[in-house]
DNA sequence: ACGGGCCTTGGAACCGATTCCATCACCACC
DNA sequence: GGTGGTGATGGAATCGGTTCCAAGGCCCGT
C-alpha cells in the first residue's frame, strides 16, 4: 500500500515541523511517484546503466517535481566518491595564491566538485593536524598542494592517502607538479640586468632566518646567484617577507649605504620588487635610471608601478591543475614535472645603470 | 568464526592492491580488535553514551593499532552532521576577504571541521548554480557568507537550507549578522575631515555602473554623504574598483583639475585611498599638506603609506562568525545584528587643508 | 529480600543512496 | 524455431557507521 504509507510519512515529517514535505524526499519517493523501483530512479538520475528513455524522463520529471536532491553522503558511502578537492595552501592573503584558489574554485565549480580549503602554515603546529585528522578522513577524491613542504612523515602520509595529488609550484618527488621554472627566470631577470651593464645587483626577498621555507622563491634565488657567479660579479642577498611592506624595509635598508648601493634589485617576488620601487622613491632615488628593479609574477600591481617583471598565471594554473587531477581520477597518468608558461614584461623600472 | 572471516577480508583486500590491510579498517575491526560490539566501539570513540573507562582505553588502543579513520559519509548519513561549514565569498583576492578567511579557517581547524569554499561574485552566472546545485546539496551543517548580495529567490532558498547561516559584512533581513557600522564609519571620516577643515572632499570608490552592488562600500559612500549633506557641503563621488590600480586611475582623474580639485579624499576602502596617494604624489600634489587622504579597513599596507584609517579585524570577524554559527548549532540563537568594533587610526595622511 | 535506578553491553534496525544479479521481453540471426 | 545478445527493470545486498532497545549486573534504600 504505497499510498498509505506516503501519507504516513508524510504526516510524521509534518509533527517533526517540516513545512514541505517535498524538501526531504529521498529517491524512495521519487521512484515511487515516478512509478518505478529505487534501482532504477537511481539509474535513470545517475546515468548509469540501462534506462529507457521514456521512464528516464518520467524519473527526473518526479524529482523535479519533488526537489529532490541526491543525499550526497550516501552516495559516496557506496561509491567512495565525494566529488570535492582538497586544497592546501601556506596562505590566502598573498595575490599568488589568491588567484590560484579563483582558479582552482572556478573550474571545480564548472564540474561540479566543492572545494575544501585548508590553510597551514609549512612550520605550524596545525599542520600535525591537518595530516593526521582532516585529510586522513580522506574526505575528498584529490589533493591539489600549493607550495607545500612536507617533511617526510607528512610526505608518506600524502602518498600513504592514495589518492590523485597535484603540487602547484615546487616540485616534490613522486608527486605530478606544476609550476614555473623558478631556477631559470631568477637566471633570465638577473641576466637581463647584468646584459643592461648592471654589475652590482642585489637579491630581495631570501626567506628570513626562523622562517618556513619557500622553494619558489629559494630557486629564484639560486637562479640569480647562478648568473651572478658566471658573470663573475658578488653576490647579495636580502632577507624579506614576500610583502610590499617587507620589501620596502628590505629595499630600505638595502639602499640605505650610498657608496655601495646597488645598481639594480632583484625582488624575490612582484610585491617585494614593488616595495624596492616605493622604498627608492622615497629615498629620492629615480627608478629606473639611478635603480632598476625586476620582479616576479604578473602581479596587478605591476603596470602601475612600470615594473618589469615576468608574467605567470597563477589562475590558469589552478585550471590546469584541477584538470590534471580529473585525468588522474580517469587513469590518464600526466608528466611529473609541467613546466607553466612564463613571459618577460619589459616595462619602464629596468634601464641601463647611469655612468656614475 | 571472525578470525576465518578476517583473514579472508584481508586476502581480498591484498589481492586488491592495498598494502596495509589495517589502512582501511572499519569500525567493525576495531570492535573486534578490542573485543566488543560495533555498537560499543562506536559509543566509545564518539564518546556518546555509557561505556566503562577501562574498555573505552582499549577500543581507543585498538584504534589506534589499526590506524582506523571514521567513515565520515557513513558518520554523516545516520547524524546528518557533516562537519563541514559553507563560506561563499565574493572574491578571494581582496585584503579583506583573505582576512576572513583565515580567521574562519584557523577556527574551524580548531573545531575539527572542514571549510568548503564557494566563489561566486553576487551577479555571475555561477550563482544560480551556486544556490541551485552546490548549496541544495546541503553538504555543511553551517553557512558563512560574505558581503552577500542575494536576490529574493537566492534569498529564499538560503533561509530554505534551514541550517545556521552567519553573514559577514552586510545586514540582510532574518540573517544573523555580524559586521562594522559602515554608515556610521562613512560619517566618521568625512566629518574628521571636515572638522580639520576641508570643505572640498570627494568620495571615491562608489560603485561602478554595471558592476554588482556593494553594499559595504555603498553605506560607506552614504555615511559621507550624509555628513556633508548635514555640512551644507557639495557631495562629490568617483566611481572605482576597490583595489589600489582602480583608486590610482579614479583618483587621478579626480585630481586632474587643478581649478576645483578636492583637498580631501575618502577612500571607500584603504586600497582606493592608498591608490589617491600614489596617484597624487605623481601628479606632485603633496600628501597630507595639498591632499589628505583617509580610509576604511586598516590595511596591511596602511601604516606603509602613512595612511589614516578605520581599522577592524576582518580574521577576528571571521573567528566570531564561526563562534557564532557553532552557538547556534548548540541551538543558542545569537543577537540578530552583530556590530563589529572599529577604531580610527591617526596617521600622516590627513591635516588641515593649506590656505590656498 | 526485593524493586528501582544506573551502568554497561550486544543485537538489530536504520540512514539513503548504488549496484549486483536475476528475470523477462524483444529482436535478429542462423 | 531455437539460441544469443541487448535493453529494461526490480529485488536485495551493500557501503560503514550510529542509535534504539532489550537485557543483565550491580548497588542502594526500605
Amino acid at each position: 500500500m504505497p499510498y498509505g504509507n506516503d501519507s504516513f510519512t508524510e504526516a510524521i515529517r509534518a509533527s517533526a515541523g517540516y513545512i514541505k514535505g517535498d524538501a526531504m524526499s529521498g529517491i524512495a519517493d521519487v521512484a515511487s511517484r515516478a512509478g518505478v523501483s529505487k534501482a532504477t530512479a537511481s539509474r535513470a538520475l545517475t546515468g548509469h546503466g540501462y534506462v529507457a528513455p521514456e521512464t528516464r524522463e518520467r524519473v527526473q520529471q518526479a524529482a523535479r517535481d519533488l526537489g529532490y536532491v541526491a543525499s550526497s553522503s550516501a552516495a559516496s558511502l557506496v561509491t567512495g566518491r565525494t566529488h570535492t578537492i582538497a586544497l592546501v595552501v601556506p596562505r590566502v592573503g598573498r595575490w599568488y595564491f589568491g588567484e590560484i584558489i579563483e582558479g582552482i574554485e572556478r573550474s571545480l565549480m564548472r564540474l561540479g566538485y566543492d572545494l575544501t580549503l585548508y590553510v597551514a602554515e609549512p612550520d605550524s603546529r596545525d599542520r600535525d593536524r591537518l595530516y593526521r585528522h582532516f585529510l586522513a578522513r580522506k574526505r575528498f577524491d584529490g589533493v591539489i598542494a600549493v607550495a607545500l613542504e612536507p617533511d617526510d612523515s607528512d610526505l608518506e602520509s600524502l602518498v600513504g592517502f592514495a589518492k590523485p595529488t597535484v603540487c602547484i609550484g615546487n616540485t616534490l618527488a613522486g608527486i605530478v607538479t606544476l609550476g614555473i621554472d623558478n631556477v631559470a627566470i631568477g637566471r633570465m631577470i638577473t641576466q637581463h640586468l647584468l646584459a643592461l651593464g648592471h654589475t652590482r645587483v642585489a637579491f630581495i626577498g631570501a626567506t628570513p632566518e626562523g622562517d618556513p621555507p619557500a622553494r619558489d622563491v629559494d630557486d629564484r634565488q639560486e637562479g640569480y646567484v647562478q648568473a651572478m657567479r658566471e658573470a663573475g660579479l658578488p653576490v647579495t642577498v636580502h632577507p624579506s617577507a614576500l610583502t610590499i611592506t617587507a620589501g620596502y624595509s628590505a629595499a630600505t635598508s638595502a639602499l640605505a649605504d650610498a657608496d655601495a648601493r646597488p645598481t639594480a634589485i632583484v625582488g624575490a617576488c612582484d610585491e617585494v620588487a614593488i616595495g624596492a620601487i616605493i622604498a627608492a622613491q622615497r629615498l629620492g632615488i629615480a627608478v629606473p635610471s639611478q635603480l632598476s628593479a625586476i620582479g616576479v609574477d604578473g602581479h596587478d600591481y605591476a603596470e602601475m608601478f612600470a615594473l618589469t617583471t615576468v608574467e605567470q598565471d597563477p589562475c590558469r594554473q589552478g585550471e590546469d591543475a584541477v584538470a590534471m587531477l580529473m585525468s588522474m581520477m580517469d587513469g590518464t597518468q600526466p608528466p611529473e614535472r609541467t613546466t607553466a608558461p612564463a613571459r618577460m614584461v619589459m616595462r619602464a623600472s629596468t634601464a641601463a645603470p647611469s655612468s656614475t
